[in-house]
DNA sequence: TATTTATTTGTACGTTCGTATAAAATTTTG
DNA sequence: CAAAATTTTATACGAACGTACAAATAAATA
């Protein structure tokens, strides 16, 4: 398996619908990550409101109901989109928290690294990921300004994001505190503007193809990690 | 008239309807600017497919077909609530350019300046602005990052972006070009996210207020200055 | 083998959507 | 004052929305 998808690929045969019946083995666990794969792609296509629960199920090849029977409601549907792959990137930011935080032997991680290890999973994903990951990308940029997505992203990231800030604020000492969560709202937006993939950097550039967002990370990672050291001066 | 509403009120006694007839006046202005102004609310808070023409009209206090037969389809009264203001935003920004051109008499215009000059005007009006900027600054927050805003800004406000990375690039000379227009893309995104008054600074702060944007502007043009800046540096 | 459990199917309900049509009301124009 | 123009009101249409219910089907259980 490849290791950029981190674990999750897209359910296999999108084009066969299930039998009816109870499934062989325990739970039908595919049925559930055919109707994920397919809200996600919606949602991020046409917003929570545009994407519909029946172009849904057409998109995964299932009856309305279906959806309905295993996620309840609209919302927890898409709750449940945000979340699957939330706990994957909670995940390896937090792995790379504790590594940093083991190489630096006590001392505070330089800013740089913290920079690089919150923003490279997500980015890393949208990139080489799978069109999954890259549906993933783009919602959550969608998310990032409007109230249902505020509320959601607290519920998934929030803990993570704290944990980094107080970093960020350690290895910053002299900085002010809200300074500094400034430059980490400034740093998210920056990368979910990255992701979403909008074809504004190139209508800007001249660009006739997308810059790889590889390119732009880095730049990204400088940028901001310079950002941050000038929140020290007064 | 107060400064920061740059010639643009909310539509006075929004409780009273017209009564039906051809207006005394030429063009019936008045009920256009209502509906604009209530759009532009309900856009802002539910998106574009969340806010239904009914309820325009309601908050509007007029019937349902008003909206269209000022307006037609739905996608070209979004439209309209967008131009309007971003008419007054690129003039302000061109106002600025201008100036800076002949302080800086033929050489480049300062970093920390073209910074200030592009931010300044968007996050002024969105917290000194009446109720209707504000909504605006929230809306333009919520297309961001998704195709049809997209198109729309493009539209509105990309002949001014190009006239700024155009200045940027001059007074960098010697970063990738490529560069320029993603640390150009941060400070968008930067200065959206700010405006758009999700709650999620107070949250990953522990404030309990809302940090006034004015702060958050002075940071953000210190960081993003820096940001740029080393884009010069190989 | 008979019963229970889990899932899919098919259909349907009431609501809301964007848009359209027709008529009434008021001002301007001739 | 009569006719044309403009804007509001009132109503209505077909389509799509989220959700729900009952029946059918297949595996698991007894």
């Amino acid at each position: 398996m490849p290791r950029h998808t981190h674990g999750l690929t897209l359910a296999t045969d999108p084009a066969r619908p299930r039998k009816p019946g109870r499934p062989k083995g325990g739970r039908s666990d595919h049925t559930r990550e055919r109707i994920l794969d397919a809200a996600e792609k919606l949602f991020a296509d046409r917003g929570y409101d545009g994407a519909s629960i029946r172009d849904v199920a057409a998109e995964a090849g299932l009856q309305i109901h279906s959806v309905g029977y295993h996620f309840g409601p609209k919302e927890q549907l898409f709750d449940a989109v945000v979340a699957r792959r939330a706990d994957i990137m909670t995940g390896l930011r937090r792995e790379a928290l504790d590594a940093a935080r083991e190489r630096a032997e006590g001392a505070a991680i330089p800013i740089k690294q913290l920079v690089r290890d919150y923003v490279s999973p997500f980015i890393q994903s949208a990139s080489h990921g799978d069109a999954g990951w890259r549906n993933y990308a783009a919602l959550m940029g969608r998310l990032a300004n409007c109230p249902l997505g505020t509320e959601i992203i607290a519920r998934h990231y929030d803990d993570t994001a704290r944990a980094y800030i107080a970093e960020l604020q350690r290895a910053l000492a002299g900085a002010d505190p809200e300074d500094v969560v400034d430059g980490f709202s400034a740093m998210v937006s920056a990368m979910l503007g990255i992701c979403a993939a909008t074809g504004r950097p190139e209508r800007l550039s001249g660009r006739t193809t997308r810059r790889p967002p590889e390119d732009s990370f880095e730049t990204l990672v400088r940028f901001h990690t310079a950002g941050f050291l000038t929140l020290t001066i007064a």
